[in-house]
DNA sequence: GCAGATACTGCAAACGTTTGTACGTCAGCC
DNA sequence: GGCTGACGTACAAACGTTTGCAGTATCTGC
């Protein structure tokens, strides 16, 4: 009708200092309030050196005023970089639907430092392997992401390998194995393994078990490790598969302290929260610790230290793996190559072993 | 050290599926292929019944032949939905920048369950509040996500109004107060705090102290709901500050007691995770618990049943809150309106207390 | 056999940036 | 004074989708 909203006319610059009465919510509409062209605005957005510094200080100051931020998709798209890092818990051998186990959590919680730290935004996502590489293509080939960080490998080595052979920029914690093609950052989990071995041995354990599900590798691997110890020392040490699923832990505990020969006097686990948990259905059997039965965890988490008695646990070196995994993700994205890195864990003694 | 191996080369794996002889990346690729238009292949991708079954079924067939995925950029830019909500960790009135309490990393983990399974991508970020609400807009306004969810207000109420005046899908979790813009799930506080501390008053506490840093509005109200407990029973109520960093609280709790009036036999702590530490100061310094000293804790984190002895404590309902959450901000989005959510939190009573 | 409905499909215009290239101006230099 | 280079800006072409609209067969009923 008459009042065209056309509002080309830009010699108008009188009294619009203050009041946002136009919406900007464009690059165009920005540049038509600064008198420039939209790809000056962009630059001068971007800090660009190519433009006047005092128009770029100018448009920044428009844009502040007009509360005006970019849109995010259409750079994306266009700079064909995202900003964003997935990372990815695979629910694999658990059963349970949730992200529960607090080392991951810890560790994620790391991750969102490191990673916003280094400029990148987080994008968070559980997948369920189910054998083919689609749970982790589905994000890898998204275009969502410039990589990949994965907290844990599970059971699917073979996977990610498969799918790290066309895409590059990803990273995981886990077990390193041989002739693996995907990155890992992580622990020393045989030597962990052993270390907790030894260490019980030496205080005077005997009838050895390991608590644990050995259907993540880096668990089996810790398994590996303490069996290792214990048929050095010509012991013999029984498997027990507690699963990490919060509600069940204790039944699971209960039946198998409850099997006929299940008098063990030193206990590794894989995991503090199974320890702690140990810790208390042993309690309330009445066992002494460390007494009748000693006990040595493994992840090192905060919690660990607050236990009765504190826990001796097998310490993984958590924030500094964070560290490690965000700037190799950043060196493959850059295109870099990079190898894995394997970390030593240490014993940290406190109270639950006879030291 | 690190094992690695320098897999440089991947151009040569031209011996995977049946023919991916020329690269598709684009619909107009696969359209090509196909030997019909992008347009034709973006409907049937998505499922649209508007294409003829068997083309779409082709179609779908092929994308999946050649591994074909849509940049999910464009498709977001063009359809103006990302299918992304934000979720943002305000790191508030801690000085610690880290990620840490197990209670916000618990939630988190329930909104990535009930995020995936409403199908939607999560982006995590952490915020520094500093008084302006550009730590909110930065997310908000970056065209980014469809919603944001806030995990703790921490003591950023107006800023959050002000930024919901004009933002319309925000959920915080936190406290809910008379007056506030912005629609929260949350426990009711106040409610939590007067239960547990009229539980110890009724197991028989005297010198009652609640521990906790108020500069968060949930524990403030936790106070006050104590405190209204307490005077209503004729009682005072120490407040002692005790901030929640992992390295810090055993000394802050040390010299707590250490304090010339400090022998509480009562104490409500805002956490569990200060009432696990404080349970392991009490215990070396050989104080009885509960027959000394009583706790109660806050939370129900599924590791309060574990600590000796487990702990008496306030639950929230924590998966539940996520999936209001959820339920909430997807009905935002889709321009319903929404009033808050206060659930009422409930004594858990172990042996902690005299009960 | 024909009008009109129906069922697909193609075309092309967005979505809002970034960035290579071209253009214009101005200073310095011989 | 014209040439060179530096500097600053405008122009326009992508980036890869989605989607309204128009077009073309095929079908239906009379």
């Amino acid at each position: 009708m008459g009042a065209g909203m056309e509002d080309s006319d830009l010699g108008n610059d009188d009294t619009d200092t203050s009041g946002p009465d136009v919406e900007v919510r464009t690059l165009a509409d920005l540049a038509r309030v600064a008198g420039v062209s939209a790809g000056t605005v962009s630059r001068a957005l971007a800090g660009k050196s190519l433009v006047n510094a005092e128009t770029r200080e100018r448009i920044q100051a428009l844009a502040r005023q007009y509360g005006f931020r970019p849109n995010q998709m259409a750079s994306k798209l266009r700079s064909r970089r995202t900003g964003v890092i997935g990372v990815v818990i695979p629910l694999g051998h658990e059963k349970r639907q949730q992200i529960s186990d607090p080392f991951f959590l810890t560790l994620l919680g790391h991750l969102a430092d490191q990673l916003t730290e280094a400029g990148y935004d987080l994008m968070l996502s559980r997948a369920i392997p189910d054998g083919t590489p689609d749970w982790l293509e589905r994000i890898t080939g998204s275009g969502m992401v410039d990589g990949v960080l994965l907290i844990g490998q599970s059971d699917q080595s073979e996977v990610i390998d498969q799918v790290v052979s066309h895409y590059r920029p990803l990273v995981a914690w886990g077990n390193h194995r041989e002739g693996q093609k995907h990155i890992v950052v992580g622990t020393d989990n045989e030597l962990g393994g052993r270390l907790a071995a030894e260490h019980l041995i030496a205080c005077g354990a005997r009838r050895l078990a390991f608590f644990g599900d050995t259907g993540g590798i880096e668990i089996a691997t810790r398994l590996r490790g303490a069996r290792a110890a214990a048929e050095a020392a010509g012991l013999h040490i029984t498997h027990v598969p507690i699963k990490l699923a919060d509600a069940e832990m204790g039944p699971q505990l209960e039946a198998a302290f409850a099997a006929p020969d299940a008098d063990y006097d030193g206990i590794v686990t894989a995991s503090d929260l199974i320890a702690m948990s140990a810790l208390h259905v042993l309690h309330e059997m009445g066992r002494k610790i460390p007494g009748d039965v000693q006990i040595v965890g493994f992840d090192d988490l905060p919690l660990a230290r607050l236990t009765s008695p504190p826990l001796t646990t097998v310490r993984q070196e958590i924030g500094q793996g964070a560290k490690v995994m965000v700037e190799k993700i950043r060196a493959l994205i850059e295109g870099e190559t990079r190898i894995s890195k394997v970390m030593p864990p240490t014993l940290i003694v406190r109270e639950t072993t006879r030291s």
